[in-house]
DNA sequence: AATAAAAATTAGGTTAGACTAATAAATTAT
DNA sequence: ATAATTTATTAGTCTAACCTAATTTTTATT
């Protein structure tokens, strides 16, 4: 078995896997987790021992099957619970990330499945992010920043890329949710920022930071 | 705040002081949380330090306002998830105390009371216990056990009072559950076991000891 | 009441998972 | 290439929650 502190390291360096991006170190999943790098090179210790990841310097952490298969599975279990939240409960966008954070963790057999039959085999979160099926496979996804889309495009929102209340408080704010219709009317020249029309609402400016965090199709 | 085991040590707490019937000491506890009374005293010390109890060892441990408000906090979870675990999720009578368990402790304002809308404010989960409203108050119960109930009379099943899975799956077999109804044919003289008729089914026997365990109305 | 048995308590250890501070290694900047 | 900075690692602590073993206190038995 694995406790719930090794679940969130394993859905930490699973999600920085997703990303691609950079090598997978103590120190950005110290960032992560908010706690510091000595500690996360003891649970890595503890990680590989178990064979959920490989780690070394050079080539920073890497997940082995059985270790993305609990990544996924927890994973998976977030994202069905948010769903859960959401629809059935009324929570909203900017709430159920963090309900959703102690529910992930909740093990028992078939218990996913079971949510995931009774909210009708939802294929994305209220963020927007694909929820692995039964056998950990993704739905695939097509979507792009904001920041990349050109002037005139109708766009609509499927997905956010930061998860801090401050930024969903924002979204929420300004009346931007998932499914959200925006038209791109101007990219302003000087800082990338651009001016948006939300259907059926108001004309809005985001910062090129935010536009590059919500995600479109 | 508060962990997850002090939760579980109130939650012992209160459901000996519903009992009422002998002194809370750390034997007592220790055997409800099958740990150890040396673990109980030091978790007793800390409790009271953060005034949810108070202990000696002439009174036994006794709840403060605050640790009883927790305690019942906890109970309405547990129930309201067996609730949803039971009609929502499609589980059986017998498996939703252990999912619950762990669903009890999930934290987050007003969660209990969504829940509780969103079950159509129940007034007793699945094994037939009461589930606290909002300010903890006590759905009044009316139920017998069932060994004490007279030949003849029809009833009800409303509760039983032993969670363990051995029994719970015994019930299962026997096809007893919440709601089941009865009819108590022959008490046997030399053992007092009964021979009941569970209606629309077959009739069965039931040692003194099972009936005790269930109760009726 | 004296003794035996059970319960409460204390003392000292263990483990998981965190932390800080010190050091070593690697990277970046000059 | 050397210095400065950043990152990785080790060593040593800390806390929560448990444990066992030993001791004291209470309760029950004769």
């Amino acid at each position: 078995m694995h406790s719930l502190s090794e679940e969130n390291y394993l859905k930490a360096i699973y999600s920085q896997t997703k990303e691609g991006t950079r090598k997978i170190t103590p120190t950005s999943i110290a960032e992560e987790l908010h706690n510091n790098p000595a500690s996360v090179i003891d649970m890595l210790k503890k990680l590989g021992d178990k064979k959920f990841l490989s780690y070394d310097k050079v080539k920073g952490a890497k997940l082995t099957e059985k270790g993305t298969k609990i990544a996924i599975d927890v994973v998976r279990k977030h994202r069905l619970w948010e769903v859960f939240l959401l629809e059935k409960l009324g929570y909203s966008w900017g709430e159920v990330h963090d309900i959703a954070e102690q529910l992930e963790h909740i093990q028992y057999e078939d218990l996913a499945d079971r949510l995931d039959k009774f909210l009708g085999y939802p294929n994305y979160d209220p963020h927007g992010d694909p929820i692995p099926d039964k056998n950990g496979k993704l739905p695939a996804t097509k979507w792009h920043p904001l920041s990349e889309t050109e002037i005139g495009k109708k766009v609509k929102v499927v997905n956010v890329d930061d998860n801090s209340p401050d930024f969903l408080k924002y979204l929420d704010k300004q009346e931007i949710g998932l499914n959200s219709v925006l038209v791109i009317k101007e990219i302003q020249s000087f800082d990338r920022s651009l001016l948006v029309e939300l259907k059926g609402k108001r004309d809005i400016y985001l910062s090129p930071e935010a536009s590059r965090k919500i995600f479109v199709e």
